[in-house]
DNA sequence: CTACAAACATACACGCATGTATGTATATTG
DNA sequence: CAATATACATACATGCGTGTATGTTTGTAG
């Protein structure tokens, strides 16, 4: 029954896709192997090959996500944009626009948004993910520092604390919409909610 | 080892205060009531004849929080504030700091707003506390609708959009702050936060 | 003073998830 | 074309949490 080494990288995805459609719809804690395994189509055996335990399965996923987005941030950053605030706020606009579209990256996002209590059996991962959001929170950090420096804010504007409130305010709806998404008209909102929010960094 | 009825009254608040530790610490699928039977020196006996079994205290906890928060906002919304905006700005940073002193309330709040998967065994309340967050939320909604009718806000300003940014916003602060209280200075940066979005409403 | 019921504590049975040990088939290597 | 390692599937042992059944003490009503 060895399957070659294609097959084998194809079962792992399969895994990992299986993950994080159970992950997110049951929470991390109150899924079970033997759920994942025939959401996957393979069994548990398939799992413990792969991975050590189900934290580990956490752990890939989250870098699956983590990785393209940091670089897909950088990625917008590397172009000279002449209003940085429109450019930030044109980047999560459209992140939420294409949200409301991909099935994948809700369930991705849920998992680790709203689903991801790092507490008791997770806690150890709890550091390293507060790192990594600490890592994209300077990304956005950037933006506010490019504006600055153009003067296209107060003098005594800190951008430190704004990033923190977009990052917030981001949080917040990202929170509500995905625990509750015919609750929320992400797509009719999305536009109105963040212009709103960004007209508290005009003049 | 009957008791009277103080005594009783006083295990099941025991009980409760236990509950909402062990909750906020570890959530809610993977406290244990044995866990919970101890932090608050009694045994499961004592907690199932308070209680059908855990999800019953989670009830019991969220009334606990959310009765007298809503009748705090009801008696708010009471006074007339010339400023409605200003009112409910002030509001929200009184909350925000008090939070800040309060290490129950802290521990509720983180119970109710991250530690609460409402998947797999607590999907059943998840509808319930949709419409109570969503009766919150018309509350908020008042401020806005008073200051409109008072002209405090543009004439195209629609104060749902506008309470469901509050809200978001205010969620992802509580969030973040809940989430890692050290890396998240409340205490200076509340006021900062909450003036720097409530400027979106000026003029 | 006694009978009963409240307010628990203790003991037990059950299921379920995990981890591991073992079995097995097949690609790959020499 | 063996021999071996890979990629799993299956089987088993273990522990842990829950729910319930039963035991025990004591306030209280008559």
């Amino acid at each position: 029954m060895r399957r070659t080494k294609e097959d084998s990288e194809q079962t792992r995805e399969d895994i990992l896709n299986a993950s994080v459609r159970i992950f997110s719809e049951k929470g991390v804690s109150q899924a079970t192997l033997d759920e994942i395994a025939k959401a996957a189509n393979v069994t548990r055996g398939a799992i413990y090959w792969h991975f050590e335990n189900k934290f580990q399965i956490f752990e890939a996923l989250h870098d699956r996500l983590h990785q393209p987005f940091v670089s897909m941030i950088l990625q917008d950053l590397e172009k000279d944009h002449p209003e940085p605030l429109q450019q930030l706020r044109d980047l999560w606009i459209s992140l939420l626009l294409e949200l409301d579209e991909d099935e994948q990256k809700k369930q991705a996002l849920t998992l680790f948004v709203i689903k991801s209590d790092y507490s008791g059996e997770l806690a150890k991962y709890k550091d390293m993910h507060c790192s990594s959001k600490n890592e994209s929170m300077k990304l956005f950090q950037r933006y506010f520092e490019k504006a600055k420096k153009m003067g296209k804010l107060p003098e005594n504007a800190d951008p430190e604390i704004l990033t923190q409130a977009v990052y917030c305010f981001m949080k917040g709806i990202l929170f509500e919409y995905l625990n509750d998404q015919e609750g929320f008209d992400l797509k009719n909102r999305a536009r109105a909610l963040i212009n709103l929010f960004f007209k508290c960094f005009d003049q």
